[in-house]
DNA sequence: ACATTAAGTGATT
DNA sequence: AATCACTTAATGT
């Protein structure tokens, strides 16, 4: 797809020709990390098509899901980190096959000066961001782990705009930093419940969570 | 047919 | 809610 088609209703032509001339077009397969924790961030990246899951480690270096960038959308953790040049605090994988567009850092001060709709999108993808991580942090602090698995297949669901999620329960349970068993038991209950039906490596959800 | 991996379950802490 | 130990079911070779 054109990327002028993409991203039309979003900047201005002059951007988005910078945006073509500058930046650099990848592709990742699935499950492929893009930016690691530590790792020095030198781009910012947005996501053309795809799904890219970023998460941070606990001590214990489980992995705790923060949240899901879709298309047309941007990292914000990974902005504000690579304005300053800092080593990452979190994680950023492939969910599935996903392409996206990388920008430079050393444009960006530049483009938010000069395009109000990059210092919007910017701004607003920090905004949304943030929102979400304290969702995140609420549940995290105040709900019970079945409710947060609730709102982890309805999140995972419209992210990939779809009722049957492909995940395998060891999977669910990294991204809650818990175990297996416990999210295969939480699972049965919703099952039993009929809010939801298993299969291997495969979840249907039924009607709205 | 056999090995491997995912999922289900009771018992224990 | 976590862990162990074990079973059963699904899938790949």
């Amino acid at each position: 797809m054109k990327l002028s088609e993409i991203f039309k209703h979003l900047f201005e032509p002059e951007l988005i020709e910078e945006i073509e001339q500058k930046g650099k077009f990848v592709s990742l397969k699935e499950s492929e990390i893009l930016l690691d924790i530590g790792q020095t961030v030198r781009v910012m990246p947005i996501v053309l098509s795809g799904l890219l899951k970023v998460s941070r480690l606990d001590e214990d270096g489980r992995e705790l899901l923060l949240y899901y960038i879709g298309p047309k959308e941007s990292c914000a953790m990974t902005f504000t980190c690579c304005m300053q040049q800092f080593p990452s605090e979190t994680k950023l994988v492939a969910e599935e096959d996903t392409e996206l567009l990388t920008i430079p850092i050393t444009v960006m001060d530049e483009w938010m000066m000069k395009y109000k709709t990059w210092k919007s999108f910017i701004l607003k993808s920090i905004r949304v961001r943030f929102n979400e991580l304290m969702k995140t942090i609420d549940q995290i602090a105040f709900q019970k782990l079945d409710e947060r698995l609730v709102y982890y297949l309805k999140e995972k669901s419209n992210a990939t705009d779809s009722k049957l999620i492909n995940l395998s329960h060891e999977q669910i349970a990294k991204d809650l930093a818990t175990s297996r068993v416990v999210i295969s038991r939480l699972l049965k209950k919703l099952e039993n419940d009929n809010r939801l039906l298993l299969y291997r490596n495969q979840i249907r959800i039924l009607g709205e969570m």
